[in-house]
This record gives structure tokens, sequence and C-alpha cells, in this order.
DNA sequence: TGTACATCAGTGAACGCGCGTTCACTGATGTAC
DNA sequence: TGTACATCAGTGAACGCGCGTTCACTGATGTAC
């Protein structure tokens, strides 16, 4: 019965945004009476806060399975354009406009924290050398040239090499500050791949799904792709 | 008058988000009563979207101005940080979740795209060849090493080459598909190096201010000032 | 098999709220002759 | 200088709405003896 309230609910966020979720809507909408709703969930915050957690817990779901699948960070970053495009309302709850008041259940942070670690195992498998050198790369290794993923599959297309090369000042700072990866032993390399991995595509996702692009004549999709080469690219 | 209504309308954006704007509480707050304010706005909608215009204005006002002092892609990245840092309810505004029914005022594209111009100008300055080839490049120019950029800054840190570089999948498409330039003339990489410049930066932004980089325990600007490498180095 | 009781999903009325919006109006200010 | 009028900012009452939430309740279902 919880599930049934649930569907209505994302049935109304999905045709007129979160902030138009009403408990008294989804009762009429089931048949039932408005107070009947607070049999199963406590009042309107309580309603969100459960769809903000389905939501969370859909995507690392699909995460999980793929990487358990083993898929690389390129499938992963697939999974998650699926995931956002078969919703988008869903995704802006999670990813979304916040509410300056409302802050998410303390659950959903450990939530992403295992969708940060599957994306640190795919982010650390790209690269040979995924052991931590201590934290202390020798910075300056030069421009992309040097970077060692030459070994990249030739006919992905040139889209650049990988984003990510060793040495760069944010991995320097990156090395000293790690506790968003949970113990995780990436090298600092492979922690910016997976941030970074996370703002493009959030990037393209959001204001793809925002209607940004629109009525621009290019296929987002495409610049899509071009990111997901960017980052997942050797 | 105006003003004054829209200065307090945003006072409460930022307090609560644009969600819980209410004119009443606007006229409280002013100290007239409710029905005053339909002197100066036809109604709710009118004044949010006088407010998400003055948003969109006062981002290409920016862009304008640094522009027109000289400012290179780096330069308009912070810009753009700026910006949103100052006002994040301000940014949400424009690049944030979509309400499903409404849809942004007819001028507000005529000022994306003059926000759209001034970044194609500073994409096309960052190559040395920015004529636009007829848009027919060489296909499969190699990988990172073939990049012509080699010339960038030595000291700016090698955060990896240019993320643009000549004959990706995308640029061919985006060389057929190109009206959201506006007949600008610039090579199909800077029209490139425009999307990403504006989907990698905004992929930061907002989730930082949305909140997604809390306790995480590293310095969402580096991370930004990483992406604005990644984006402009040469 | 039958009776007494507990459980529990759901109802209907009610409260109080703030909202957007309309309407007829007051009262001050400015303007024309 | 004085009178008649137009303009216009703002008021107060009212309408109708849907909301979240509470409360005492009904009525069906299941359970225990």
């Amino acid at each position: 019965v919880q599930e049934e309230v649930k569907a209505h609910a994302w049935e109304q966020i999905r045709a007129a945004g979160a902030s138009a979720l009403s408990l008294s809507a989804i009762a009429k909408q089931m048949g039932l009476s408005g107070p009947a709703l607070y049999r199963y969930f406590a009042g309107r915050d309580e309603l969100i806060t459960a769809l903000v957690r389905d939501a969370y817990r859909s995507l690392a779901e699909a995460f999980r399975l793929q990487a358990e699948a083993g898929a690389d960070l390129e499938e992963l970053a697939w999974v998650l354009r699926r995931w956002a495009l078969a919703d988008p309302q869903r995704y802006f709850l999670v990813y979304g406009t916040p509410v300056p008041g409302y802050e998410a259940p303390p659950d959903t942070t450990s939530i992403a924290a295992e969708i940060m670690a599957v994306l640190l195992d795919a982010c650390a498998a790209v690269e040979p050398a995924s052991v931590d050198p201590a934290g202390d790369e020798p910075a300056g290794a030069g421009p992309a040239g040097a970077d060692p993923a030459s070994a990249e599959p030739a006919g992905a297309g040139p889209a650049g090499g990988g984003p990510v090369v060793a040495g760069s000042a944010f991995q320097a700072h990156l090395a000293g500050h790690r506790p968003w990866a949970g113990g995780h032993p990436a090298a600092p390399s492979a922690l910016e791949r997976a941030l970074v991995f996370w703002t493009r595509l959030s990037g393209v996702l959001s204001l793809e799904l925002a209607g940004q692009f629109a009525g621009m004549g290019f296929d987002p999709e495409q610049l899509y792709a071009a990111e997901v080469r960017s980052v997942a690219g050797g």
C-alpha cells in the first residue's frame, strides 16, 4: 500500500514537479480520503524523504548491478544517463535545486557512499598503475603527451586524451583531502577521475533535462558521449 | 517601486526558494496590502518571469563587461563562478530544476544567445587556427599528442591538455548542427569548447551549490579550477 | 459453533492557514480653466 | 487665486481554493476462549 502511495506520488511529481506534491491529491487519486494516508506516512515530509531515498537507492542499485556484471567506467556513464532520462524529475529530486530549509535524510549519505565506492572502483581500474603512490606523485609530469594512457583503444575517436593526468594541482589537493573516498585505496588520479565523472556528466544531464539545449539544434546525446570519452578515456 | 518589489522577492527566494514566492508576503514585507502589487505586476507568474529575465540579464551583463575588458576564457569562467556563488538561488532560477509546466519567456532566448556569442568569441580566441575549415576537418587526427595546443602556458599545471582537440566525432556533428551559434564563424573545435565550458562548469557549480559536496572534505573551488583549466587550456 | 473482544483501515467533519485574485472604494495629488 | 475634474496609488472586504493535520468515529476483519 505504501508502494502504491509512492507510485502515485511519482506520477504527480512527474506531472508538476516535486513542489506540487500534495497528500490530498494522492489520496483522491487512490480513491481514499485525505487522512487515510496518515496511516502510512507521518506527513508530507516523510513521504518526500522516502521518495528521495528510493530515488537514491535505484541509482545505487543500477550502478551496483552493472559493476557486478563487470562494467567499466564508460558503461557506468551510460547507466547514469539511462537512469536520468528514464525519469528526469527523479534525477532532479536527488541532484536538482535544493530547498533552502530541507536537508536530505542521513541514510542517503551512506547510499551516496555506496555509489561513490562503485565509481572509485571503476576509476581505479582505468589506469594501470592504480596503487596509491603514497600521495606524492611527481609534480609537473608534463602535458598530455606524457599521459601513460596512450594505450587507449585507438578506434574510440580522438576526443582528447584522458582528462586526468597524474600530478595536477587538484590531485595534490585530493591526496590530502580524501575522507569522502571512505578509505578507498584509489590513486589521486582516480579520485579526480571519479569527481570529474560526476560533475561533467551531471553537467550535461542537468542542462539537457532542464531543457537548456532545446531548440539549439544539436544532439545532447552526442555531447554526452564526448564527455564520457573525456572522462573514461585512459 | 517595481524594483523594490523585486528586491523583496529575491530576499524571499534566497530564504526559502523560488517555489515559496508569495505576493502577499512581499506586500506585507513592504508594508502594503496584498492587492497593491497588482498595480505593478499582473500576477505571480509575471513577477517570476521578470526575475528570471533579470537574472539572465545580470549574467549576460557580467560576461559582456569582462569580455569588453579583454577577458579570456579562463576569466569568464571565474566571472561565472562569482555570479553563481553570489546568489545560488538566482543561479538555480536560471539553470535549476524546471517546473514541468512553466517555460521561460521568449526574450530570455535572445539573452542566452548574447551570452553564447561572448563565449564563442572567447573560445575562438583560444586556438590559433580559429577559422572554420569548411566544416570537414580531417577525422582521426590522432590522440592527445597531436593536439596543436602544446603551446599552452607551461606553468599552468599539468591538468591535462585541452579537452577539445580537432576532429572529434562530436565536432563533426557540431559542424553540421550549428544553428545555436547564431552564425558565429567559430571552428567546430571552438563550438565544442563553448558547450563543454558551459556543461563542465555548471556541473561543478550545480552540485556544489546544491550542497552535494558538503562534508566530503575537499575544496570545490579547486575542482572548479581544475575544470577551468581543462576547458580553457589551449 | 458461538460469543466477546481486540485490531486496524478508513471516514467525515472540522480547524486554521495562506494563497492568488476581483472588486468597488477612498483619498491624495496633480492639472486645466 | 479658486474651483472642477482627472489621475492614480493603495485599501479592505470578499471569494474560492487546496493544503496539512487532528480528532472522534465506524465498520469490517481476525482472534481467543
